[in-house]
DNA sequence: TAAACACCCTGAAGTCACTTTAGGGTCAAC
DNA sequence: GTTGACCCTAAAGTGACTTCAGGGTGTTTA
């Protein structure tokens, strides 16, 4: 099929598809002789929705590629993959944990201005603009690289 | 003070005060004739401190930028600040219900391998691998701009 | 035959909010 | 003079797409 009709088949854009292969997640397609349009198999389509499952997961091209590893040796242990998706897990519930704490701060701000007024009272801007800074802590971020992390994995 | 100060001050660094200037967001620094380096006053050190407090609560700098104006039109009323505060919050909401949802489907999966064994045993992979798509709707993803976010902004 | 429309291709740049790299100057202390 | 901390600029990199720019292919219709 051509990258259109993966792409439908998917729920992916066809620019997507072509960026995946740039990068190397999915395999180079085959290619028709006689206008150069990509043509995929089977094969491509399991591996595409297998790799779109694992997006909607939110995890990291990185992580994906490890699976795809996994995949292709049947024969090893699946401890690394217990631990990739136990400590995904992980990732995601600090993720979780850091947005609650945003949300109560921002119910607290929300709740500086009680009526409307002109914005010289507004307790909101007043809030954001006090001097005393000890409601301002910066929050200690996690190492979680899902979306919305401060800190993405260091490459070194 | 210089930049080094300023950053020391604010728990930012000199880069990200550099960026901010550059893009807008801080207005530019009084330079030095000497040497061109960059000097600040009490107020850039309250514009940065409120930036800064925007940025823990995960705005974007357009929001940062309306709150910023609001600030300087003091007789304007306050319904667009609290409005910002509102709609910002709801996007964080909508994040932590799909990180929880997220969460929930990775607890799914690691419990389909319930021990260690041959990676083509791994009930995860075969999850990950099932050719019955009904398990695996794209969720809808909200039009939260917050960190994590599947859609930005769109800037038409 | 030309136009219209849907689909295909490539490379490059843009998105967001920083962060790092590359290369160079300034200042103070030893 | 050297060293180390600090300052400067421009540009590229980060991650995962997404859009832009420019062009080709195939089918249908007037």
């Amino acid at each position: 099929m051509k990258i259109g009709e993966l792409a439908r088949e998917t729920g992916c854009t066809v620019e997507t598809i072509r960026y995946y292969e740039k990068v190397g997640l999915l395999p180079k397609a085959m290619r028709s002789q006689e206008n150069n349009y990509r043509f995929y198999n089977q094969k491509h389509l399991d591996l595409l929705l297998f790799i779109r499952r694992c997006r909607t997961l939110a995890m990291t091209h990185e992580e994906i590629q490890q699976l795809l590893q996994a995949r292709e040796e049947p024969d090893n242990s699946c401890v690394s993959i217990n631990e990739l998706i136990a400590e995904h897990l992980e990732h995601v519930r600090a993720r979780i944990e850091e947005l609650q704490a945003l949300e109560s701060q921002l119910e607290i701000l929300g709740n500086e201005c009680h009526s409307v007024h002109a914005a010289r009272d507004c307790g909101i801007l007043k809030k954001l603009d006090e001097a005393d800074n000890s409601d301002w802590q910066i929050p200690k971020t996690s190492n979680s690289h899902v979306e919305g992390s401060r800190c993405h994995h260091k490459k070194s």
